[in-house]
DNA sequence: AGAGTCCGTGCAACCGATTGCGCGAGGAGA
DNA sequence: TCTCCTCGCGCAATCGGTTGCACGGACTCT
C-alpha cells in the first residue's frame, strides 16, 4: 500500500544523510502530509497517529529541513543582529540577551559585524535579509532613510536609535543624567565638559541634550568637546583640548573614551578624581578594573537586547504588532572616578 | 514564445515580495534556467545573454532566495561558531576573525551561545545544525566522542582543542610558556603556582603541561592549585589558598582568573608584584587595565578565528581537505605585575 | 434505521532554485 | 557545398517540506 510511494533518489537505504518526511511516512505507514502535520500541527492529527509519527521520526533521527520548510513558508526561523563592532563591550549584553530570546522562541541568531562604514552596514544588511525573518539593527552609522527602506522591505527593529516609523528600543538617558548631575554638582563642580562621540551617533545627541538639560536646571556650566571616535584612542586623543579647558569633571560619551581620557591624563600626572573627575557610559567590563574605578551611567543592556527580539518576533506574528515598549532605564553607578576637587593653587 | 509560460501564483504583478528567476527570465525574454546558469555559473552562458540577464536581475532587483538554492544543492552557505559564552574577553579576537573570513568568502555566521553544559552545548549543535554547511567548535564542555559524531555528520573545525580525527586549530603554548617561566626565573622566583581552570578544558591541560615541563627544565618548583571557573570570581576565589601556600608567583589559567585573583589579593594589602607576582594567558581587553597591568602569554586569536573558517570551507570544497595548519604561536607580554620579590621578614 | 456532521487522512500542487539531457544553429574541415 | 562537431540554451525532473481540497468512515440526531 504505502510501500515504495517514492523511491529515494539514490536507490537503496541510507544513501545521502538525513531521513525526510518521506522516510519517517513509509516507516511509519502513513503520508508524508501527515508526517508534516503531527510534526509541526499538534492537535489536526489522532494522538495514536502523532505518536506513532513522533516515535518513528525521533527513531529514525529525522531532523527538519530547514531550507525545505523555508521554501514554501518563507519564514526561515533565523533572525539577524547587526553590529557596527563586535569588540566593543557595550555589545556584549545585548548580544547574549538577543542570543537567549532567540533560542528560547526556537529562533536561530545570525550576528553581523560591519565596522567600515554606512554603505558596508547597508551591505551586510542586503546580504543577510534574505536569509532571515527579520533584523535588529544595533549599528549606528545608517542614516534615517536607508533605515527607513531596509524595514519596509523586512521586519526591523532598533536599538539604541528612534527612527520615524521604524520600532525600536531606547534607553532613557534622563534618569540616569540627572542623577550623574547631582552627583557633581554635589562635589562642587560647576564647569562640567562632554567629551563627545561620533557625530552620526543617535544615542550621542541623547546624552548631550540630556546633559545639557540637567546641567543648566542645575546651575552648572556644560559645554562640548567635538566628537571623536568611541575607542580609548578616541578619548586619549582629547586629552589636551581637556587640560586646556576650565572643566574640572568630565562626562565621556563612553566607558571606553573615559578610560582612554583617564589613562592620559594620569600619565600627565593628573591625579584623578583630585585634580579631574571623570565619569562615562554603558558600566563596560573594564570599567571597574581600572584605578581608579569609573563612575558610569549604565543600562541594562541585556534586557535591551533580549526585548528588542522579542519585539521583533511579536512583528513576526500575524496578530500581534504590539506597541514599542517604554524607553529602559539609566542609572548611575558612583565609583572612584568622580570625587571633590582638592583646591591647589 | 516566452510568453506567459509560468503564472506567477497570486496572478498579478509585484504581488509577494521579491522577483523570482521567472520573473528576470520573463522580462528578459530567457528560460529560468539560463538565469540561473548566468548568475551563479559564469562562463557556461554567451557573454551577450549573462550581461543581458545581469542587468535586468539587478534592474529587477532581484535577489537569490537561500533556501530555494539550498534545497537542491544542500549549500545553506552558512557558517555556525559554537561559543561557550559570549561575554568572555578571549572569543572576541576569535568571533571578529571567524567574521571577516566567512564574510570574504560570501558566508554567513551565525554565532550561538550555549553557557551551561555539555548537553545544551550538544543540543545548540544538534539545533543548529541542519541550516549550516558547516560548524567552529570554540566551546570547551563536549566531551570528544561526542565532537566525533557531530563531525562525522556535519564539517567541523575545532579552536583551542585536539581531538583525533577533527581539524583542529590549536595555540603552541610551549614558546608563551617558556618566555614565562625564563621571566620569572630571571626575577627571582623559585615556587611558581599554577591555578588552573575547568578541569573539563583541553587548553588547561595543555597549559599546565607545558608550565611543569618549562618550570621542572628551569629548575623551578612548580605545582597546581585545583581549578575552578575561568573568570574573575574564580580567580578571586582562589586567594586564600594562594596566600597559605608557598608561592611567590601565581600562572593563572587566564586574565580573568588573574585579575579576579589580584584584586582580591589587593584588598587583603598584598602588593603586586612586591609581595606577590601574577600572570595570566590570552591579553584580554582588560588586561593593560588594571593597576599593575597584567603579564600575559597571548596568542592571535583574530588570525585563528580565521583560519579556522579558512580551514573548514576548504573542507566543503571537494577538492580540498587541507592539511591542518601548524600550531599559531603564543608569546610573552611583560606588563607590571610581575617582578622581583622583594625581601620582607 | 437513514441522513447529516465532523474528524482524520491522503492527494497533488506548489515554493524557487539547480542540473542532466537533448536539440538546433553556427562554424570548421573536406 | 555537405557533414560533423561544438556551443548555447530550453525542457523537465528534482530537492523536502506545506497546505487547500476532497473523500471516507464514525458518530450523532431524529
Amino acid at each position: 500500500m504505502s510501500d515504495a510511494v517514492r523511491e529515494p533518489a539514490a536507490g537503496g537505504g541510507a544513501t545521502s544523510g538525513s531521513p525526510t518526511i518521506y522516510d519517517v511516512a513509509r516507516v511509519a505507514g502513513v503520508s508524508p502530509s501527515t508526517v508534516s502535520r503531527a510534526l509541526s500541527r499538534p492537535g489536526r492529527i489522532s494522538a495514536a497517529t502523532e505518536r506513532k509519527v513522533r516515535d518513528t521520526a525521533a527513531q529514525l533521527g529525522f531532523r527538519i529541513n530547514p531550507s525545505a520548510r523555508a521554501l514554501p513558508t518563507g519564514r526561515t526561523m533565523t533572525l539577524a543582529l547587526l553590529l557596527a563592532d563586535i569588540t566593543n563591550p557595550v555589545v556584549f549584553g545585548i548580544v547574549r540577551g538577543a542570543e537567549r530570546a532567540a533560542a528560547a522562541a526556537r529562533y536561530t541568531l545570525v550576528i553581523a559585524e560591519s565596522q567600515e562604514s554606512a554603505a558596508a552596514e547597508r551591505a551586510t544588511a542586503l546580504r543577510v535579509g534574505p536569509s532571515v525573518d527579520g533584523i535588529v539593527f544595533a549599528t549606528r552609522r545608517l542614516d534615517s532613510p536607508s533605515l527607513q527602506e531596509l524595514a519596509r522591505s523586512k521586519p526591523a527593529v532598533l536599538i539604541n536609535r528612534a527612527v520615524e516609523g521604524v520600532p525600536s528600543l531606547v534607553p532613557d538617558v534622563e534618569t540616569g543624567v540627572l542623577a550623574l548631575v547631582e552627583h557633581l554638582k554635589e562635589l562642587g563642580h560647576v564647569n562640567v565638559g562632554y567629551l563627545a562621540g561620533p557625530s552620526s551617533s543617535w544615542v550621542d545627541r541623547q546624552r548631550w541634550d540630556a546633559l545639557l538639560r540637567a546641567g543648566r536646571a542645575a546651575g552648572l556650566r556644560v559645554f562640548e568637546f567635538p566628537g571623536g571616535e568611541p575607542t580609548l584612542e578616541g578619548g586619549s586623543a582629547a586629552y589636551e583640548r581637556v587640560a586646556a579647558s576650565p572643566a574640572t569633571a568630565i562626562v565621556a560619551f563612553n566607558d571606553l573614551m573615559a578610560i582612554g581620557l583617564l589613562r592620559t591624563a594620569q600619565q600627565h600626572g593628573v591625579v584623578v578624581p583630585d585634580d579631574l573627575s571623570i565619569a562615562g557610559f554603558d558600566d563596560i567590563f573594564g570599567s571597574e578594573l581600572t584605578t581608579p574605578t569609573i563612575t558610569t551611567v549604565a543600562a541594562p543592556l541585556e534586557d535591551a537586547g533580549e526585548q528588542a527580539v522579542g519585539l521583533l518576533l511579536d512583528h513576526l506574528e500575524p496578530g500581534g504588532a504590539r506597541e514599542a515598549p517604554p524607553p529602559f532605564p539609566t542609572s548611575l553607578i558612583r565609583r572612584r572616578s568622580t570625587g571633590r576637587l582638592l583646591a591647589t593653587g
